[in-house]
DNA sequence: ATGGTCGTGTGACGA
């Protein structure tokens, strides 16, 4: 079972990478992240034999779920805040399978109005997800958590210092979900640094390998029982008019217990 | 680097 988190960074320009990508790598599951428009192109991927759900917004955020499997949308918003209308987070049930998709907020300029809204997400966030744990359903979690976890996952932390996505609250938030029992999949096996799932479009980040990881995918311990990979896949940022992020891959063995 | 790049929507703004 493979699922997979992609921040596509506009749905519109990117649709044939994504068509490409299911084509090539079938994967069971794919979050994506960025939609950036209020369309989706539903029928596209349902031609490929995948179902949809998605969850639009004019010009920002934006995130929707394609399953080989019928998808039951559990919830479209984060619950804590009925103000908030940005479109970042989709629940789901498909496959017998709990799976969050989130494009959790950027936050910068930090520190400001961005900044605190990004941690009062994550603190709903942590709210949504102790709720699962307490109720014993286990969960795979997937999408741009817009934070750096350590200085491993980018190349010069200096620079990155007093950022909102490497900043101490940020990544003490991101922590507060490992500390709850929630297991970083990426980084249950592959310790090594330098590992990054985002490359931004400008002075040449990608040629540099001037890279951050923000793209996670965070386990319930049942899940991180069940894991059998977690590996970031280069390839698509490196094809014509890529997104400024890659994808992150993680297979689950859901079928044998060991 | 007061730089540099994209996407949206056609202005700045977000990332």
């Amino acid at each position: 079972m493979k699922i997979v988190t992609w921040n596509i960074n506009s749905i519109n320009v990117r649709l044939e990478h994504v068509k490409r990508y299911l084509r090539e790598s079938a994967p069971d599951v794919l979050l994506l992240q960025e939609l950036k428009t209020e369309k989706f192109p539903a029928q596209d991927f349902e031609n490929l034999a995948y179902h949809a759900a998605a969850l639009g917004q004019k010009a920002y955020n934006g995130v929707a779920v394609l399953s080989k499997t019928p998808i039951e949308v559990i919830a479209n918003r984060l619950p804590g805040d009925e103000s908030d209308a940005q479109a970042r987070y989709l629940e789901v049930e498909t496959g017998s399978l709990r799976v969050i998709n989130i494009y959790a907020p950027n936050g910068n300029p930090a520190p400001g109005e961005k900044f605190e809204y990004k941690l009062k997400w994550m603190k709903r966030l942590t709210e949504r997800l102790h709720e699962l744990l307490a109720k014993d359903i286990s969960f795979v979690i997937g999408g741009d958590f817009n934070i750096i976890p350590e200085e491993r996952d980018c190349k010069d932390p200096k620079a990155w210092k007093d950022d909102a996505l490497f900043r101490i609250e940020s990544r003490k938030a991101l922590r507060t979900l490992e500390n709850m029992g929630l297991y970083d999949a990426f980084r249950i096996f592959d310790t090594r640094p330098g590992q990054y799932t985002f490359w931004d479009y400008q002075a040449g980040a990608w040629q540099k390998d001037n890279g951050i990881r923000i793209d996670h995918f965070l386990l319930s311990p049942a899940m991180a029982d069940r894991m059998k990979s977690c590996v970031i896949n280069r390839d698509p940022r490196g094809w014509d008019k890529p997104s400024d992020h890659t994808c992150v891959e993680l297979t689950l063995n859901l079928n044998n217990k060991n």
